[in-house]
DNA sequence: TTGTAGGCGTTATCAG
DNA sequence: CTGATAACGCCTACAA
């Protein structure tokens, strides 16, 4: 008895892993039946249950998650498809991360982190020949991608973070950029402002078809134009330097403006740090608002940034569910979701005083 | 012909995976001689080889991940034991979390990421109990940290960022703080300061013996004393508020203060507004200089913060190496590596030239 | 140089 | 209500 304790205590402490067979041996029942009380899939009579619950205890046991998933061909894993930029993830993204791996895990999965170039689909499809994961979350996805088609068309389970030019059937959650952007030009025109700019992403980003910076170009244009405002729209590199640099050209250009909608955190800095630097004031002269920039970068810029900001944590958590009910529930509706950012008013949108014109 | 050559073609479309059955039929040899070629654990005749591959292209056979896993004892997967923080994770750990990532996929690995609350070595325990992951990269280490404990206890590889109190044989990869805080102290002592303060986390996360916040309290004044500086220190909660309403305090407190070293880059922000909302010049009237905050973060205030940067990709891609080098090697020398921040120099730091005690 | 066969720890299909 | 016993896809002695 003491033996057989000393035994168990050591396989718990030294984690040399006890299988179902050991479990099945101290309860005196088959191996089959442990599987069965394990995982409910059949009746089990309560004693027996409970001898076979007590054994695991004992032994300390936990299923093997790879003899599970390659016996019942569902290995409960899934991936998120991690790119790999040059310039690196914001906090948005690691908000998101979080997210997808809390939720991972709470719906008892591992997540999966896959590091892959925006392009390389070869690789991509490498990954999941591999039978590790059930199904994936795919980041930053474009308008046109062909990651999305090789999912397709290999049949991977997958739900979008973002979401491609036509999108038929394929689960996704994405920011609403139409009405975020919608909102924000109405801020700026309750404001007062009548000569309004947009700052996006880079050029790069555009012609590659990344989804936020066609999307919300479109939609500024169109808000803007509805509202009835002066507008114009520049193309800006995601660095505070670039905004620095483009911030005296676009006064230059645009004598009238003195609100602009930035949605682009890095460069959003440099504006402001431009506009300060030359002497005008925040948000008197100008105000600047942020689109889709993290809560904390916002509350740290002077002054604090006005911003809509993403719904990040939302999106990590919809995108693992989505595809985790897809993997479980045989047949369930198609979710395809828009969530709006939401507005956070800090300092640095205000009335429009400043004499269009006027110096600064 | 052709009709084999169509069902090939399918299953590569479709995604019914191959198995190694499969290719051994198709270059008509045994299951082993497959296995043989693919890992080249045993010589085998080149033109076998060559039909095997050839079949292997054909077919489209990618080795499934979790049947190898379980003959060979060996996932090749990794987990990173990713902290559960209300205050959320920064964009350090962005990087680290990418690097890391990125390593591991570069060595043949999956990282997953098992996001678990500090405390929780219940949690822990049972993850590692099922065999998924061969070892753990573990983040966020405290002096005394329990989880660390149990790794030990357990048997499960690991390599730490960051590190317990007292390291006998356990590998990791921390910021060098001693040598960081020396280097900025230096850094201000040397433009002049006389009097200089250090702003570090929150009293919590010290007294939970948070490794950074304990290491630079105590570098800090060691540091400032060799130096012979008149110095003091803060604790301040993670947040610009924070920092902004303790500013006051220590101007009032510390009449000869010049300069201060923030090594918390959400405080540091509200440090460089309240300073500025004072009416006071940064770098003129005070020097502020950031200690492991993010590059990122540190180009975006105003002014851009002059800042030791944390070497967070260096640390996540050195944590997997120095892993699964344990994992595959037999007997590798334990690497404990310590990496000092780099000195970046921009804008928020200078001469001491405001007159101790001079109205600001 | 290659083939045969047992085993890894589950699940799931048979019977009882 | 429960027990045997094939798979699952791969690895690795042991034989030939």
């Amino acid at each position: 008895m003491s033996l057989t304790c000393g035994f168990a205590w050591l396989d718990v402490e030294v984690g040399m892993m006890a299988s179902m067979a050991d479990v099945a041996r101290r309860a005196n029942v088959a191996v089959s039946t442990v599987s069965y009380a394990l995982n409910g899939t059949r009746p089990v009579a309560k004693a027996t249950a409970e001898r076979i619950h007590r054994a695991m205890e004992e032994l300390g046991y936990r299923p093997n998650a790879l003899a599970r998933g390659l016996a019942s061909k569902r290995s409960r894993n899934i991936a998120l498809i991690f790119p790999m930029l040059e310039r690196g993830l914001g906090l948005t993204e690691m908000e998101f991360v979080s997210a997808a791996a809390e939720t991972a895990g709470e719906l008892g999965y591992h997540l999966v982190l896959w590091s892959t170039p925006l392009g390389d689909t070869d690789l991509l499809t490498r990954l999941t020949r591999q039978g590790l994961v059930d199904g994936v979350v795919i980041m930053e996805v474009h308008l046109d991608d062909a990651r999305i088609e090789m999912l397709r068309r290999t049949g991977v389970p997958f739900c979008m973070i973002g979401r491609t030019g036509e999108n038929r059937e394929d689960p996704f959650a994405d920011i609403d950029f139409e009405s975020t952007i919608r909102d924000a030009v109405a801020h700026l025109a309750g404001l007062g402002h009548r000569t309004v700019g947009f700052i996006n992403h880079s050029r790069a980003s555009f012609d590659a078809g990344y989804g936020p910076s066609v999307r919300a170009a479109r939609a500024f244009e169109e808000a803007a134009r509805d509202s009835g405002l002066r507008h114009f729209s520049r193309f800006c590199d995601d660095s505070p330097t670039a905004g620095r640099e483009m911030w005296p050209e676009i006064v230059a250009a645009q004598p009238g403006v003195t609100g602009v909608i930035v949605m682009n955190e890095r460069a959003g800095a440099g504006v402001l740090a431009a506009i300060l630097r030359s002497g005008a004031r925040v948000p008197e002269d100008f105000s600047v608002l942020s689109v889709a920039s993290s809560e904390r970068v916002a509350e740290m810029t002077y002054p604090p940034l006005t911003t809509f900001h993403p719904p990040a944590a939302e999106l990590g958590r919809l995108g693992v569910q989505v595809l985790i009910d897809r993997l479980e529930g045989g047949e369930v509706p198609l979710v395809q979701q828009l969530i709006p950012c939401r507005l956070v008013l800090r300092d640095s949108t205000g009335p429009a005083t400043r004499q269009p014109g006027a110096g600064i």
